[in-house]
DNA sequence: CACGCGTGGCT
DNA sequence: TAGCCAAGCGT
């Protein structure tokens, strides 16, 4: 295949002009780190980078090498985790290192192996391969659907036209310029979706491809790509009970390894239900007994729920769920050492 | 393959 | 304000 595309010649000499400065990219004439491009695309995954730069400069800075990662505790990398989001990314991340060292300790430089790695997929390991090796391969992401539903004004909905976006995008890299700086190319599309052609009104006055783009031609560019409608998010309830003993310390509870929120610490609660919690029906799950006093409420959006939690502490706590499994206190200066999620820091605030 | 899985910024 | 959506993956 030789056509020659007219849009990496575009997208390339606007990258050399407007890319921008990101901690884990390559300055120009430098060799990208795989180890940085690796650890900044999974913190990416339905992430923005201005979320991810703090925690990608502290990770680097406990671990500079992927030996360091995978040599590290699970709680080290939770903890540094924590507020992210989807935490499964983590373990992944940690098992995924692993896995690396286990097999020499460098990363894979093909597509399939790398997709064999935990928490790598096709988007992954594509920009792997172009980002860290600079090899031709277009990832493709939600900014390379949308630049490419608008290139070629494609009015049919996501999620249902994946496909159809992905095998026009792979075409994008044709032609001489992108074949010799794959990375910088596939860094091109993303810079050029995040800051000009954007989900909301893009700026089209100021794109590379606004002559060869037919939903700028057509002036629909801010109506694409288009979306079958969500499922409407229901409104779960839950119980949260703030215990203090003695020396401040708090009691928590470890929630399980899967579902909403694995491996993170939480003040004790009861299951989050989509109907509202009575205070007797809460402390009758929890084992609990005596008088409560009512603190607060907070609100959490997740992807697929809205959570409002009510909390309570013991006018005198007299019970001692210490026993059970999963349950510690822990003094709240040295909550930074364990998972935590950002609704329980939240629940956390509203208690102090 | 449709769904579960966080969080924060933007409009 | 409330909804939209982000450098997706695993099951």
């Amino acid at each position: 295949m030789s056509t020659n595309s007219p849009y990496a010649d575009l997208i390339l000499h606007w990258y050399d002009h407007h890319q921008r400065i990101l901690p884990w990219r390559a300055k120009k004439g430098e060799a990208p780190n795989p180890y940085h491009v690796l650890l900044s695309e999974i913190m990416l995954q339905q992430t923005q980078v201005a979320t991810v730069i703090p925690y990608f400069n502290r990770f680097i800075q406990d671990f500079p090498t992927i030996c360091d990662l995978a040599k590290a505790s699970l709680d080290h990398v939770m903890s540094l985790w924590t507020g992210l989001g989807y935490y499964s990314r983590a373990r992944n991340l940690h098992q995924c290192a692993q896995q690396i060292v286990d097999q020499g300790g460098n990363i894979p430089t093909t597509i399939n192996e790398l997709k064999k790695l935990s928490g790598i997929g096709d988007y992954t390991a594509a920009a792997i391969y172009s980002i860290g090796f600079n090899q031709p391969a277009v990832p493709v992401d939600g900014n390379v659907e949308r630049i490419t539903a608008r290139l070629f004004a494609i009015k049919e909905s996501l999620p249902a036209i994946k496909p159809k976006l992905a095998s026009l995008a792979k075409m994008l890299n044709q032609g001489q310029a992108a074949q010799e700086r794959p990375g910088d190319f596939a860094q091109g599309l993303f810079d050029i979706g995040a800051t000009i052609c954007k989900p909301k009104n893009p700026l089209c006055l100021l794109c590379p491809l606004s002559a060869v783009c037919k939903a700028c031609l057509d002036n629909i560019a801010n109506d694409l790509p288009k979306r079958s409608p969500k499922a409407a998010k229901p409104i779960k309830y839950g119980i949260s009970f703030f215990i203090q003993g003695s020396n401040n310390n708090v009691l928590f509870h470890k929630r399980p390894m899967k579902g909403v929120l694995a491996g993170t610490w939480q003040l004790p609660s009861t299951s989050w239900e989509e109907k509202v919690w009575d205070l007797p029906a809460g402390l009758k799950q929890m084992g609990y007994t005596g008088d409560w006093e009512y603190i607060g409420d907070i609100n959490h959006v997740f992807t697929h729920f809205i959570l409002k939690i009510s909390l309570y502490k013991p006018i005198i706590f007299q019970d001692s769920p210490i026993n059970a499994e999963g349950y510690a206190w822990y003094n709240l200066s040295q909550l930074d050492k364990y998972p935590c999620s950002s609704l329980m820091k939240k629940a956390i605030d509203c208690c102090l």
